[in-house]
DNA sequence: AATGAATGAGTGTTCATTCAT
DNA sequence: TATGAATGAACACTCATTCAT
């Protein structure tokens, strides 16, 4: 587990696991709500359902709370993310249908993607960089996608530049939803992304060919 | 001005607009460094080189400093984006060399855009919204280079997209430069960025056409 | 036993003689290093080797981890000293003899002495009486040994005085070493100062003497 | 100042100085009473007759009373002492003297003596080296006194012992005061430590020689 | 108009103690 | 008897804001 980073005096792990679980659940709600740094442990701990004692039992300071949500968040994405993705049966069709996948997971979870966006620069510099390498990992997996499906003409710079890019409109359609989501219903929006996208790639997709 | 939506107990205007110039100015400087919740009023003060009673004198609230910063990064910005937006002569290269500028002022200010980026959340709801708003005039300007230089058969709804995604893309090169910056000079990122997009909007481009 | 002082709910009383004595042990080594306000229950208990529910079967409060130590402390310096008291014949060398003994006890306990030294104001009224009231005890036998062995005209209150001045002489060594034992050996210091005392009792010693 | 080694946010002087005054009044006060570890900022404060807010800006930690306490007990002290202390006319009577004037000074400090004495040890390092060296000049303000006083058979080494024992016997009439407080009155424990003192230095006293 | 001392609610964190198992 | 998870009162310290000068 990711999370032995993070010190607790209980003994039992499998409650630890647990407790943490209930931590992250009602963190997330409150970091959405009013941010981390406007959320008390107290209220923290209120939410959880437990006393500000307890709380302090499964970590060691504020700033595990941020790093258990933080990482929490990272491993759904890339766990639900790697659900979707089919490297063995490379193709465009596929390539798009991947996408498309990344972007409705990234609809279902803006709430916590928002969280990742906003309070990662209020990490330490050491959890920081393990968050940041995280994040590198998944962006990686986007590339990878990108590399084994695209026709062979794309560049291993482009491809991380276009994981990059696909990354962020995945980010974009939750943090920019005060703009985006009055204009496009969610489909909409895969829809003129992936159209976009695609004659930069070379491909002819069929929703729009004609 | 707009900074009128603020009050200062202070009478003679010219002084107040030229105070509130310096507390931003040392805002700008300590956000940068250590974010807006982690930065005082006194530091701020300190940083601006008055009081902590003069610094009140001039706003009302704390919340009010990041009012007024992220107001000036987004007049700043527009300031400079207009300069450089040409829709007399519209025209692929026009549209090109517009991008291009928008990207260097991305990367000539990425430091103020960090910070509009990270805590126009904590603004309290109608201030919030009152930048959102702004942040919409600023898209509106890309949006209308784009419908200005475009050839006429891409649709309101997409042009507006695509301001949306150039915005970010632009933003992006400030705010995971820890990923891409380690990839790409600020001119390759711009080449890439723009040969990506081209194809989707039917051009052919001098720098990758064969 | 005088530690009937403290209810513990364990009935076998061998088993809470044992566990105290375990308590004593490793309360002592915390106590030294940090002194009693910064050592945690939690940390006597690991240091004893049991779990913070156990050390709570054989004491109520974190006290009377105190009260035990001191009092187990008190009784060592007594048992030990008794030892090297021998009233039945009685001569100057003899006391001589006897405050060499004293001396190097506090030498070897001066750990022990300090923390009697310096948390005995910790205690709670009933067990700082208690206490105070052993450590009278102790003062008693040196000021016996004083009556017993001295040429008879020193009067009783002289006897309590001297025993007073040297029972702290004794302590002083470990509490204030940071001066003394930069500039004495053990050897030296004692030398030192028996060679003070001796004349103001009208003894002539060896040492000195030529 | 000695004080400076404490920083504060307050830039008038003057009024730290005199603030600081009230803090160690305050704080000595409260210390007699129940320790520095059971005094609360809280009822420093409330003692000092400011909030808390104020208390801390003249302190930082809770260690800086402590330390401004003993810094100011320490003070006190010396400078009652050197008032006392002549040093051009040394004499045996000019000693006896001194160290009366010692006695009833510690007599007169016996509270703050007491918390010298008791609570040194929670400083942090630092600070304890500096109060321990402030201590040392202490006693060699006493160890001057003999030196010079005494008939000149007595070595540097023998004049620091003693000026040792003086000080702790100064000293050990306040913190055993429960016991020798019962048994002398201070003209009494004045006149029986000296008496106990003058025949190691050789000198015949008049109050006892015949 | 400028200053900076004063305020106190609020924050993160600790730790002695309890009690169900 | 032994365990250790749970508790919450209590603590040191911060900082936005006020207001008398």
């Amino acid at each position: 587990m990711t999370q032995d980073r993070i010190v607790s005096s209980i003994k039992d792990q499998e409650l630890v696991a647990k407790r943490r679980q209930q931590i992250v659940q009602g963190a997330v709600r409150l970091f959405r709500e009013k941010g981390f740094h406007r959320t008390t442990t107290r209220e923290i701990a209120k939410e959880c359902g437990f006393s500000i004692g307890t709380l302090y039992e499964y970590i060691r300071t504020k700033e595990d709370v941020l790093f258990l949500v933080v990482d929490s968040i990272h491993h759904q994405v890339r766990e639900r993310l790697e659900e979707k993705i089919d490297l063995q049966n490379p193709s465009a069709e596929n390539f798009i249908a991947t996408l498309e996948s990344f972007f409705r997971l990234m609809d279902d979870m803006q709430e916590e993607v928002l969280i990742l966006y906003q309070e990662v620069k209020s990490l330490k510099r050491e959890s920081k960089r393990y968050v940041l390498e995280k994040e590198r990992l998944m962006v990686g997996m986007l590339e990878r996608v990108v590399v084994t499906c695209m026709p062979d003409d794309i560049s291993p710079q482009d491809a991380r530049l276009l994981a990059n890019n696909l990354f962020v409109q995945g980010q974009m359609w939750g943090f920019r939803r005060w703009i985006l989501q009055k204009q496009f219903t969610l489909d909409e929006y895969i829809e003129r992304q992936i159209q976009f996208l695609l004659p930069g790639l070379g491909i002819v997709h069929k929703g729009r060919e004609l």
